[in-house]
DNA sequence: AGATATAATAAACGCGTGTTTATTATACTA
DNA sequence: TAGTATAATAAACACGCGTTTATTATATCT
């Protein structure tokens, strides 16, 4: 069932279908009550394959998860909820406003062709990139993509660098994670707290490093001593962080907290801890990053930030919607604030 | 950049460019080789749109997650290990054979008709329906869709219907839980327990019924007496599950073991129960269903049935794949054994 | 070398729709 | 009522590609 066939039966021209279809003005009510009626009857939907080659927007966005790694060898992306939080936000965001979601994870180095081509081949409207590390800035090429585009976690650096050599409209969504950790530094500074550890991300990732900067930094502003040995290279593996958590403890020389780069990894480090006799938080406290769901349900229950999930993942369909329908991008930096959550495994 | 500015740069006519990309024989190796090098040069790939509009195939499934009302209020779908489990499979097979996912989600009734219009508007090659529901099968128009398909969930009948009805090419995934409960149920009875209640699904999805069914059988078989108490209509909410549960508690009067029908409610009813001061599994065990991440982390850990999620997974988009280019179905049935996995729930 | 078979390529059409331009029907003015 | 302005609709073209058919260049045979 085509435009053609809606015309022949209605009696009227395939244009006419078409201005109907389209909520064209002149087209009188009659006409136009007598279209819709063969439409409903004969339950027809135009070909969004005809109507995109015709230079029409597909109504589809692009959601493209970037897992490193390191985080991820057996390809159980969505059992992770940080990513599992935005995806239901953003479809749920997305299938109301009428949008149909492309979803695609990017494991390897191979895959990020993957997005250049759902925009190129796919014509997808626009795109959310979650998880962005470095290289990803690098190998997608942003300057053969005319698109909408919003990035999250990005550097300032390489938002500009983007924003200058892209053609795209561009937003990039960020949370303060530093503010918090500050903060939060200073409340066990404050209860006498005083050799903070700090289970790391990854370097490639803006989150990753600006956690672990922020870490740095204040441990010079309180003027604490800087122990490297409490600097855990966990790379976001829970895996690596069990190891050497579990080495550390070993030793029996431990700081009194650690802050962690994700949750799965204060969990395990959590784990570490108490396999090695280690009371949490009695000894040594815990405070993760992300409030994934496992953290409430544990033992000591997780102490972690917790990122506005909902709202972002839907405030990124709202502007990708708003770029792609006005092509404008009014504001291209959104920040967000994320929220400590007490639990046990601090005191 | 369009198959027609290749033409030119190589200097060879349109056609020529569209038999080198779709692989034809009658084209010398020079002649490909010169407009390879051109197309490679200048990252051109052919338009998706033009592409199916002109009759080829898009690469493209869609990924159906139907969710009941009762279980999930809040739109949070993908916190639900069952449904990214399988996400996690098919997105990974798909995109590794190289078709686009696209992904929706049913919760309300109006919703299915997104599952029509992916087919129809969206020309999408196949489908793949999770938490099939038996309204579902009503309401997408199969007889509209001459696509291929794969459905999770869905009884003889409902599979016999819909194959004599769509002109679609259709496989159904089964899992064989009915057998894996009355295995079960003969071991409890084996080890003493002689009163088994069941903390059910809903009855308007295969799973929930056929689970209900195996423990009522099996009931019988055993010579067991049928307690009404002892059978909680859960309806896949743990929130129901832990208010009944409670309830139930409260009274005192308890099974030795319940079934549920999934691993949530299993674990709110382990909530419920042991906030009312009964030990678990010492007074009564508890099983679950579908070997959610959390069961293994809780205390304590769920005894449950595993799904062999990754295989189901790639399975169907294999099944698809199959359908999509050869276009006929060979087997329209698979089953899957689930398997008991034995934890702290259950002595 | 001329005729014919065949390999290589180009031109033409169709896919289903949006949109622009051309045509026809209607209403309005003088 | 003839003439013009305008509303309504139809015809034509474009979107980028696959494919079928027509054309040209090359090879083979007698």
């Amino acid at each position: 069932m085509k435009s053609e066939d809606i015309a022949k039966i209605a009696g009227v021209s395939r244009s006419t279908v078409s201005r109907v279809i389209n909520n064209y003005s002149n087209v009188p009510e009659k006409t136009r009550e007598k279209v819709m009626r063969v439409i409903k009857e004969y339950n027809y939907m135009p070909n969004s394959y005809a109507r995109t080659l015709a230079g029409k927007k597909n109504n589809t966005i692009g959601l493209f998860f970037i897992i490193s790694g390191d985080t991820n060898t057996d390809c159980k992306i969505f059992q992770n909820d940080y990513y599992t939080n935005y995806l239901d936000a953003i479809v749920d965001q997305a299938n109301g406003m009428g949008y149909y979601v492309l979803v695609h994870t990017v494991t390897k180095n191979d895959d990020y062709d993957k997005v250049n081509q759902a925009f190129i081949e796919k014509r997808i409207d626009g795109g959310i990139i979650i998880g962005t590390q470095d290289e990803a800035v690098e190998t997608i090429d942003l300057s053969r993509i005319n698109s909408s585009l919003v990035i999250f976690d990005l550097d300032a650096e390489k938002r500009k660098y983007l924003q200058e050599h892209s053609k795209s409209r561009l937003c990039v969504i960020n949370t303060l994670d530093e503010k918090a950790i500050k903060t939060t530094m200073q409340n066990l500074y404050d209860q006498g707290h005083r050799q903070i550890g700090m289970i790391k991300g990854t370097d490639y990732t803006y989150s990753g490093r600006m956690r672990y900067q922020a870490y740095l930094e204040m441990i010079q502003l309180l003027g604490l001593e800087y122990e490297e040995k409490y600097v855990i290279e966990g790379m976001f593996s829970p895996k690596i962080a069990y190891q050497k958590v579990n080495q550390l403890a070993l030793g029996r020389t431990l700081p009194s907290a650690f802050l962690a780069g994700n949750d799965y990894m204060a969990i395990a480090a959590i784990n570490a801890l108490v396999d090695n006799g280690v009371r949490v938080p009695d000894d040594v406290s815990i405070i993760g990053f992300d409030n994934v769901g496992l953290g409430r349900q544990i033992t000591p229950s997780l102490t972690t930030f917790n990122q506005p999930y909902y709202e972002i993942g839907s405030k990124a369909v709202e502007i990708l919607d708003l770029y792609i329908r006005e092509g404008e991008a009014k504001q291209s930096l959104f920040e967000y604030d994320v929220q400590l959550i007490k639990r046990q495994s601090t005191q």
